[in-house]
RNA sequence: GGUCCCAUCGUCUAGAGGUCAGGACGCCGGGCUCUCAAUCCGGUAACACGGGUUCGACUCCCGUUGGGACCGCCA
C-alpha cells in the first residue's frame, strides 16, 4: 500500500475561504490519522482573476487557523513546483499526448460561436454541451487553421456512448451516461489548462492518492476519470464532502453570510474554536466530543465517520464554541495577549488617531467613539438608519444596492469606497448625504462618528460588508422577489435603467 | 430544463433491524447572584410521505415529495 496523499487546492482569487479551510482540515486529519502527506497546491489558471495577494491570504489564512502542510509553494517539496502557473509547459506536453493518442482534437469555436449555440439550445430547450462542431474537423483543415495562426482551444472527446461509474468512498458506485457528457476544454486558448486537465495531471504527477474535495466536483469527476483513462493511469480514490450551506440551505455565499476566514478573525473569533467548528461540520467524533483540539481530532479521525447531508453554518454555535475557548482555555493574561494579537495593538487603533483628535476633549472619548471597529456585531435602533424624510421601506433597497456595488470592489480604500458611494446614490437618484446617513449607521450603530469612509477602510471590507447584511436584516430585508427585480435593475443601470426615489 | 447527490428536533449531530430515538446550539422556565454573564437543574422540539422486505423497521429496497449541486476558454 503506498503512502497517503492528499491535497488542496485553493485557486487565489478572493478572500481565502472558510471552505478552504474545512476542506483543510478534513484533508489534513486524513493524511495525518494515516502517516501520509498533505499537499497545498496553488491553481492559479485564471490569468485574469488570480492575483499573488490572495494566494499570500490563503498561506495567512491557513496558518492563522492552525493548518500546516507537507509540501506547497512555500515550503517546497519534491513534486514541485506546486503553483500550477509555473507547470503550464506540463500541461501542454499532455494535452500534446492527449491529442496524438485521439483523446483530444483542437476546436476553433469562438466564444461567440459558443454563446450563441447556448442561446439557440436554451430557446429550443436542449439540453447538453458542447455541440461537437469541431470534433471531426478533417486533419488537412486543422492543420490549416494552425498554420494560419488561428486561436484555438483543445477539448477532450468523450466518447459518444457507454457510461463512467465514478466510486466515491462515501456514496458507493454513481453511473453517469456518456452521451450526456460533452466535450470540455482542457486547455484554453490562452494556452493555460483548464481545471479538468491541470487537476488530473498534478494529481497523478503528485501521485495523489485520495481526492478529498466538495461535492460540487461530483458531476464533472466521471470526465476526470476518462482523462485518467486516456492517459493511461490509474485514478485516486474519490471523497467528495458534503457542502457547507446558509442558513437557507444553499451553497454557502458570501452575500447571504460571511465566508471569508478573514471576516472570522476581523469579527473576534479565535482560530482554534472556528477550526472546531469545522471540525463539527457533517462529522462527529466517536466519543461524541464537542470541543477538542486538532490533535484530539487527528488521532481518532474516521473519514467513514463523514456524513452526507449538507451542514448550515450557524454563527450562534461558533460564537458559544468561542465562548468556552475563551473562559475555559484562558487566564486573563493569556487572553489579553490575544487582543494585542487581534486589534488592540499599534498597528490597528492608531490608524484612527489623525482622524479622531478634533473630536476628542478628553482621552476617554476614543474608545466610545470607536467601538464599532472592536464590535463582532452591532445592533441596529431601525430608526436610526432613516434619512430624514424616508421611509424604512426605502432604505433595505439602497442597503442592497451598495452590497451590490462593493461586491465588485478589490481595492478596499476610503477613494474608492467614496466612489462606490456616489454611483450607489446616482443609481438612486439621491443625495449622497441620504445614502451617507444610511451607511454610516449601518457601520457605526449610531448617527455620528469619525469620517464614514475613512472608517471603512480601517474596519476592512468583511467586515464592512457583514455590517451592512446586517443592516438590511435590521431594516426588514427585501425577499426573494424584490432582490431579484432589484438585482435586475442594478445589472442594467446606465442603460436608462436608473431608479427614481418615487419608484420606490 | 437535463444529469447527479442528499433527507433524524429550527440548527449541528448520535443511531449501522428490537432504544422511552440520545447529546449539543438556540429558545423557554427555575436555582445561584449587587446587574449581566458564566454555571447548575428542568422543559420545548425530529425519524418528509407511500409502498414493499422482515416476526419486527429511523435503520434495507422501490417510488413520491422536498432540498441542493452541476451544466463557462471559473475553479
Amino acid at each position: 500500500m503506498s503512502t497517503v496523499k492528499v491535497r488542496i487546492a485553493p485557486s487565489p482569487t478572493g478572500s481565502p475561504h472558510v471552505g478552504t479551510a474545512y476542506m483543510g482540515l478534513f484533508n489534513y486529519a486524513f493524511a495525518r490519522s494515516r502517516n501520509g502527506k498533505f499537499i497545498l497546491r496553488i491553481e492559479d489558471t485564471d490569468q485574469t482573476r488570480s492575483r499573488s495577494e490572495y494566494e499570500t491570504g490563503i498561506f495567512n489564512a491557513l496558518h492563522w487557523i492552525g493548518l500546516t502542510w507537507d509540501e506547497g509553494p512555500d515550503v517546497g517539496g519534491p513534486n514541485g513546483p506546486y503553483r500550477q502557473s509555473e507547470r503550464t509547459e506540463l500541461y501542454r506536453t499532455h494535452a500534446r499526448m492527449l491529442l496524438d493518442n485521439g483523446s483530444a482534437y483542437h476546436c476553433f469555436c469562438t466564444p461567440q460561436r459558443l454563446a450563441e449555440m447556448r442561446e439557440r439550445m436554451a430557446a429550443e430547450k436542449i439540453s447538453g454541451g458542447y455541440d461537437g462542431h469541431c470534433r471531426n474537423l478533417p486533419e488537412t483543415e486543422v492543420r490549416e487553421k494552425l498554420d494560419r495562426g488561428d486561436p484555438f482551444v483543445i477539448r477532450m472527446k468523450v466518447p459518444e456512448s457507454g457510461e463512467c461509474v465514478v466510486h466515491d468512498r462515501l456514496r458507493g458506485e454513481i453511473r453517469y451516461q456518456l452521451d450526456g457528457i460533452d466535450d470540455q476544454i482542457l486547455l484554453k486558448s490562452d494556452r493555460f489548462p483548464t481545471y479538468h486537465l491541470a487537476n488530473v495531471v498534478d494529481d497523478h504527477l503528485m501521485q495523489i492518492t485520495h481526492v478529498i474535495r466538495g461535492e460540487e466536483w461530483l458531476p464533472s469527476t466521471p470526465k476526470h476519470i476518462l482523462l485518467y483513462r486516456a492517459f493511461g493511469w490509474d485514478p485516486p480514490e474519490f471523497i467528495h464532502m458534503p457542502l457547507l450551506l446558509n442558513p437557507d440551505g444553499s451553497k454557502l455565499s458570501k452575500r447571504k453570510n460571511p465566508t471569508a476566514i478573514d471576516y472570522y478573525r476581523d469579527a473576534g473569533y479565535l482560530p482554534e474554536a472556528l477550526l472546531n467548528y469545522l471540525g463539527l461540520m457533517s462529522y462527529s467524533r466517536p466519543n461524541q466530543e464537542e470541543k477538542f483540539t486538532l490533535e484530539e481530532f487527528v488521532s481518532d479521525f474516521d473519514i467513514d465517520r463523514i456524513s452526507l447531508g449538507g451542514a448550515v453554518f450557524d454563527l450562534k454555535k461558533l460564537k458559544w464554541l468561542t465562548g468556552r475557548y475563551i473562559r475555559e482555555n484562558h487566564l486573563p493574561d493569556d487572553l489579553w495577549n490575544r487582543y494585542k494579537q487581534w486589534r488592540l495593538n499599534d498597528g490597528f487603533l492608531v490608524r484612527m488617531l489623525p482622524m479622531m483628535m478634533n473630536r476628542l476633549q478628553t482621552l476617554g472619548d476614543l474608545i466610545p467613539a470607536c467601538a464599532f471597529l472592536l464590535a463582532t456585531d452591532i445592533e441596529y435602533e431601525t430608526e436610526l438608519l432613516k434619512p430624514q424624510n424616508r421611509s424604512l421601506e426605502e432604505i433595505a433597497p439602497v442597503l442592497q444596492t451598495l452590497a451590490f456595488q462593493f461586491e465588485t470592489r478589490s481595492e478596499w480604500t476610503a477613494a474608492g469606497i467614496e466612489r462606490d458611494v456616489n454611483e450607489t446614490a446616482r443609481f438612486w437618484n439621491w443625495p449622497i448625504r441620504d445614502v451617507t446617513r444610511i451607511l454610516f449607521v449601518a457601520v457605526m450603530g449610531r448617527e455620528i462618528g469619525p469620517p464614514l469612509f475613512e472608517s471603512m477602510e480601517i474596519l476592512g471590507s468583511n467586515m464592512s460588508r457583514r455590517r451592512l447584511m446586517n443592516a438590511l436584516d435590521a431594516a426588514g430585508g427585501l425577499g426573494r422577489k424584490k432582490l431579484k427585480a432589484l438585482e435586475k435593475r442594478w445589472i442594467e443601470r446606465g442603460r436608462g435603467a436608473e431608479a427614481t426615489a418615487e419608484e420606490n
